[in-house]
DNA sequence: CAACTTATTGCAATTAAGTCTCAAAAGCAG
DNA sequence: CTGCTTTTGAGACTTAATTGCAATAAGTTG
């Protein structure tokens, strides 16, 4: 099946007078696919899964490729490396455990709100940003259920 | 003038059987009186102006002696490196003039408070967090004063 | 579909932030 | 001051990411 994804990089790379090549579809594919945040060389082992000939240099290119133009979002949650996650859901940010490395997703439309008005009084407006909640389990605290994500 | 984090810096050495060496004095000064956000390259050059034979090596030993005592914070603003500011002051978050690099500071209880709500909701209780909101100027629009940040 | 133009790739070399090793230097307790 | 131990400077090293380049492959044209 085509996602929407595909059809955005493809009116991309007919606008730009960029190539459609097989590395660039399998990157993609990947990026499609997960519901974690990996890593580049994550998205390079799974993207070697399907063909092993692809460099770790055209992950990094892809995904700068795909960041640029919208199609990726780049996270950098602490350890070194940045983490990606396609941008075609709505905007969310992140709570992350300490204890596992777990990202859990979330979105709080008040906290946009109050956001937006903080930027106003300082004479800006608001390009991104990023909020990122570092937590570890409360102790006999009820549990929900977490999108598992790899170290 | 002997500030609130020399005085933090000498007992932690003591408790923990660190020295209090001319180089740590040093770096910790240049720290203390830094009002922008400087990164490591930067605590280097401006700790050399005082003793041009301090080692980038030690700027970095030092801010993570300092950054794992819970004396500094560190930040990473989308540039690679990680940029640095005392923790001697109460929590505030960052709005980022993505047209400059100005660096601003600023606190929301409100925001505060529901961060803690969402985290305890999911079951987990808050052990830091960081906001970064990425800003360009309105374009009419009143402006407050900024407190400028090298590059 | 063969020829051609030019973007893209794989590979290896390179960069950049940060860390580590180690001999020499410097704190600090007695 | 002495001696023990931590810390330092210098430079080698690590790791994520970028780049140069010759070979390859998209997409276009005829």
């Amino acid at each position: 099946m085509k996602s929407k994804l595909d059809e955005e990089f493809e009116r991309l790379c007919r606008e730009k007078g960029l190539r459609l090549t097989g590395p660039r579809r399998i990157i993609l594919d990947v990026l499609a696919k997960a519901s974690d945040h990996p890593d580049a060389i994550e998205v390079h082992r799974r993207a070697s899964l399907i063909d092993p000939s692809i460099a770790i240099a055209t992950v990094y290119r892809t995904v700068r490729l795909l960041e640029d133009s919208g199609i990726l979002e780049s996270h950098a949650f602490g350890d070194g490396r940045a983490r990606y996650e396609t941008a075609d859901r709505e905007h969310h940010d992140h709570l992350i455990n300490i204890e596992t490395g777990d990202v859990i997703e979330f979105r709080s439309d008040e906290i946009e709100r109050l956001q937006e008005g903080i930027a106003r009084a300082h004479g800006f407006e608001i390009v991104s940003h990023r909020l990122e909640i570092f937590v570890k389990p409360l102790k006999g605290g009820k549990r929900k259920k977490t999108s598992r994500d790899r170290r």
